[in-house]
DNA sequence: CACCGTTACGGTATCCGTAAGGATT
DNA sequence: AATCCTTACGGATACCGTAACGGTG
């Protein structure tokens, strides 16, 4: 057995059971990694691929066990290269982050560019995806971390780790009743057109929650999945916009007013999420304490082991 | 980076940093296994051994996780070809147990004559030892499953499958005085020199929390790590024993009577135990339960994933 | 007929084993 | 002096790429 033929495996499932695309991928030739496949079915005396003729349509029960288990050897080989590279001291690699809206427009920007000067050989990844993707792309290793508000607090197989609370402004045109109220409470704001966040977006259950609490059913207009697009309807008069506090920036949004809305809802908390297991490299912890002074290198690995089966 | 390097420094490393033994139990030549070291350490670019010359004293600090991670692979790698065997329904193959005294001699036989009946193609090992030894069997891979009483409760890395519960019983010589008793009591017992069972062994920790919360001080004049030791010693009237029931046999204990205890004494659990994560054996399954008829495959399957970092 | 996976074959690189060398206890 | 790891070298093996073949939709 070798890692290649692992290698080679993993690939073509990946590509949909397709040969010729998994070859390409890994820069060789198709007949090699036809005849890898075939040894490793050999050697462990099981079909894995399901052969129509000379069509591969599917893979069989034990295969679908063989490469779970191959994914795992995999993830662990890439573990030793990456400790490897982080030993001697080499600053270039890559972090891919994946994050929402919110994150990536408003809390990501200062850390990058500081991570950027620091790390410049580091190439930087970041993707933009709604809390399902985010936990998908973290699980699959597709992404090495993860940070988000909503939704990922339930994966077992992710370590979670609190990184900052926040809480929310209600966001309105020059010159709204609502912005001489001296008090801002629920139910005057339940009285106008809101503009906030689409479901299981940024906060966007605590807001629902506070409403329903008080027994208000707001009327919401419209359901944006990022800051910038309710601030652009609020601008034009559309509503009234209930964002994340950190959305907000008197400098840059001159046509708004914004109102503190903080003892109306409950505070959220944005998280980083790492897939347990993985090896970090030295500039990934250093990209996480940059994000959140107080996970530094000792918390980020103790939070690692915990729950884990461990070794 | 290939899988036989990985063997190699594992296999290093296990045998004391020794080159020349790893290679003679890998049955293969001394230089190709320092060679194949030096060329993992050259593709990570990492030191992994720590050389004096031409000696190896020790591991380096990243060499330990590297280590570990190789060791996370190979276990891996077994598994898969596990895999293999079991799929292609091959009945041989071998099967390590490792458990107690009172297991071994009074639980098992009638489980291993059956399977071994069923399963001749399979080499049963049986390793007996103390509880620490176990855990450390079971959690090192070096054998399948685990069989005990005490003490295995905490581990994490393994998963615990009840098996049955049993209690004790009392031993003494023909005409002992204890033996008129309508109702045995502890204060009873507690009046004559006892020989039972060492500490951490074969719930010994029930019979002294029994004995504690009546503030009772037992006068124990042996303690044994068996119950064959035990009984020879009540035999010579050295004292009365306290043993497991199932050590007590009519038939073959002519020269001692037996009284239940099991109303003084809470009654122990024997538990299977089994490293999470490792690929199971269509006879392992058999094995287990032959031994315990309610964990059957799927209930076996479910607990092993329970709790399990997932994947 | 266009696409895809398998088989056949020759070149090359890798790995293994033997023999010799240098260092440490 | 004995043990132990490393280096050097020759041979066998395994792997890879090109080319040709056989099925499939």
């Amino acid at each position: 057995m070798k890692i290649q033929q692992l290698r080679y495996l993993y690939e073509v499932a990946r590509q949909g059971l397709n040969v010729s695309l998994a070859a390409e991928k890994l820069h060789t030739s198709q007949p090699g990694v036809s005849k890898q496949i075939q040894l490793l079915e050999e050697e462990l005396g099981v079909d894995i691929l399901v052969r129509h003729g000379k069509r591969i349509t599917g893979i069989t029960e034990p295969g679908q066990k063989i490469l779970a288990i191959t994914e795992r050897i995999l993830r662990e080989t890439e573990n030793l290269t990456r400790v490897g590279a982080d030993i001697t001291g080499e600053t270039e690699g890559s972090l891919s982050i994946v994050t929402t809206h919110t994150q990536a427009r408003y809390a990501l920007p200062s850390v990058i560019k500081t991570f950027s000067a620091r790390y410049p050989d580091v190439q930087l990844r970041l993707h933009q995806g709604n809390p399902t993707q985010i936990v998908e792309m973290a699980t699959s290793g597709e992404a090495d971390i993860a940070i988000a508000t909503e939704a990922i607090a339930l994966c077992e197989e992710l370590v979670m780790l609190p990184c900052y609370q926040w809480n929310r402004c209600v966001i309105a045109p020059p010159g709204h009743p609502l912005l001489t109220d001296p008090v801002l409470t629920l139910e005057r704001i339940a009285e106008y057109p809101i503009i906030t966040y689409d479901f299981a977006f940024t906060g966007r259950s605590q807001i629902n929650k506070a409403f329903a609490e008080h027994n208000l059913n707001p009327n919401v207009v419209l359901m944006a999945l990022d800051a910038d697009v309710i601030k652009t309807y609020v601008e034009l008069g559309l509503g009234i916009g209930i964002v994340a506090s950190m959305a907000y920036d008197p400098q840059r949004d001159r046509n708004l007013r914004a109102i503190d809305a903080s003892h109306l809802f409950d505070p959220s908390t944005t998280k980083i999420g790492i897939r347990r297991g993985t090896y970090l490299r030295g500039y990934t912890y250093a990209f996480i304490e940059m994000f959140a002074p107080h996970l530094d290198h000792s918390v980020v690995t103790a939070a690692m082991n915990t729950g884990e089966t461990g070794d």
